[in-house]
DNA sequence: GGCTTGTATTGACAGATGTCGATGCAGCGG
DNA sequence: CCGCTGCATCGACATCTGTCAATACAAGCC
């Protein structure tokens, strides 16, 4: 019952947060923004149908997925597209969204950064 | 008979968009919290500071990384935990959060369903 | 030129979110 | 017992975000 490990950092110090700040270590602040593009359903499902297509849609195409009005589809693309999630090309009177490259490279990169110990 | 347009939404069928609304193909809707707790700024680096430790850390210690009170502090760890990225385990008067097992996995999930052509 | 369709932008709104100060609560030591 | 320290919760506030209706813009067709 009783652990004998005390896993770090025996409490006999009085203070636990004798670390003094520590230089803010990781390149983690370029990821919030496409974290938080992948942060709603609404996106992330668009994501999920473009893998699926593994092509291009047309925003009607897209937007006939969900119950929602054209200008939010709208709206949910471009913030994709800012967050280079997607890309967009018109080709005529439509404009087609897929994609973009380098997406999953930016998450494998982010999972090194959660692997390497230092 | 249309298509099972149940809002006020009637579309026209035209050109591009004659794709009958697919069956919500994917399993991406479980991510979209995950990434929404990853997608601030202040939680991404907490996160960044557990995997460079690669151990616990209280919350003071947590804390003496930001600019920011302790309260919000405990806001951003609650989040974190609701989503399963850090998990916390009290000893003493401390309590210690570290990465929560099956992170990465997740990530790994996501990128496969990314990759898939279908 | 006008008309029609596809997409983007604007303005407004309710609801979610990040932050703080104040307070509560749990453990430890006197 | 009491006080102290580390952490969580509460209440309030300002800001951000998702949604809509209305409108503007772009490209093709009559």
């Amino acid at each position: 019952m009783v652990k004998s490990a005390e896993r770090r950092r025996e409490p006999r110090a009085k203070a636990c947060c004798s670390a003094p700040r520590r230089p803010r270590s990781r390149a983690t602040k370029p990821f919030a923004a496409l974290f938080r593009a992948l942060g709603d359903e609404t996106r992330l499902e668009i994501v999920g149908l473009l893998a699926a297509e593994g092509a291009e849609l047309c925003v009607c195409d897209i937007e006939s997925h969900f119950d929602l009005g054209q200008p939010t589809i709208s709206h949910h693309l471009r913030i994709l597209r800012e967050a280079r999630v997607v890309a967009s090309e018109r080709r005529g009177t439509w404009v087609y969204y897929a994609l973009a490259d380098g997406v999953l490279e930016r998450l494998v990169t982010f999972q090194a950064l959660l692997r390497r110990p230092s």
